[in-house]
DNA sequence: GTCTATATCTCGATAGAC
DNA sequence: GTCTATCGAGATATAGAC
């Protein structure tokens, strides 16, 4: 993992323990000491580097949120099928879940609107197209070749993301009737990246006028 | 809306008030004298009621966790179809969202294991068989008549708990690009509800075999 | 029950030695 | 750059009048 800018040793230690402090705590409840704990190190340290709380927040939102939308723009590829463009899709946005849980997501609402458009509308310069646009593209591709309904862009997105992020977000009352469940989260998760593009897939695909009730 | 005791007026506008509170900004952002404003009444007066803060959170956290449970389990009931009993729980639970946002899910990072366990074993005993094997029963019998296909239970409630979901979470970013969305809200949601359950059910359908690849 | 005033505490932030 | 010590803001919590 890189950090936004060249950071030193020690500030990248130091700034990859408040991604893991926020993302457990929220923007309120993270304590600089315990990221200092974490690190082996002073609160003043933190100080040093960061200046305050409400900076390194903002860099770790930035960082997070930048690596979201790139890894989502990355995962929607041209492929010859949509099945192939959502196993892709499926299989990248999860395995930054797993990275980073589902914090970068929450955080959307801990930002005020300024914030957020402004963040949004740079990150966009970076990379080109939005990642909806992106989506949508293919989805149309498939549609018009017939391989899927003609169902709502949008909606369709947000289901997958839906079902992806809801793992991570239910994992700790998968634990309760599982206890084993963390040992296996490898596994868990290959599952349920399987489950996911059979369930979407087979409800997106065409199965022609006389099988559409 | 309902305490989870019989609470006096102002007891009950500040439970109310807390639930929000909490909601918005986590355990512990939330402030007390936000709450106590809310209400139009003094700091004093919410601790003389609630004690102190952590004991305020866990009343909270026990109201919303049963009705959580509770809302759940009386959702998924007998109908001729699984498309009847898809159709009523996504009705229901995106209702329970609606009204609670999220955070009722999202609290249930902020319990320690025994917590959660003892509260959930708690519920468990009022509500008689828990929503997962309620869950299950139902879908095995849609499997049994040929209506769906043989899909793993569990991950199955997973999707549907995350679509429905995914809305709230993304609701912040949605009015990025839809600046009208909080104003359409109701609109959105049920739009959102014929969705999931087209895409679902489309997913779970059994087509026969020689549909199935 | 409800308020005002105040005590207590936690935590972010800074000063200053090394 | 890194630490110790400490300040000061802001929040929880309590005491005590009404």
């Amino acid at each position: 993992m890189q950090g936004p800018k060249e950071y030193s040793e020690k500030e990248e230690k130091i700034f990859r323990a408040a991604i893991e402090e926020f993302a457990e705590n929220g923007k309120q409840g993270a304590r600089m000491h315990a990221i200092a704990d974490h690190v082996g190190c002073n609160k003043a340290l933190v100080h040093y580097y960061f200046r305050n709380k409400e900076r390194l927040y903002e860099e770790v939102f930035d960082f997070l949120f930048s690596r979201f939308f790139i890894t989502v723009h990355n995962a929607i590829t041209d492929a010859p099928t949509f099945e192939e463009t959502l196993t892709r899709f499926v299989d990248e946005f999860t395995d930054f879940l797993e990275e980073f849980g589902p914090y970068p997501i929450l955080m959307l609402k801990e930002m005020d609107m300024d914030s957020k458009k402004k963040r949004f509308e740079r990150i966009k310069e970076q990379t080109g197209m939005g990642p909806m646009s992106l989506f949508r593209e293919k989805m149309e591709q498939a549609v018009e070749r017939g391989e899927i309904r003609d169902l709502d862009v949008r909606q369709t997105f947000m289901s997958i993301m839906g079902e992806c992020t809801y793992l991570f977000i239910a994992f700790p009352v998968l634990s309760l009737s599982n206890p084993e469940a963390a040992k296996h989260k490898k596994e868990i998760i290959e599952e349920r990246k399987q489950h996911i593009i059979d369930l979407i897939y087979n409800g997106l695909k065409n199965k022609g006028l006389n099988n559409r009730q």
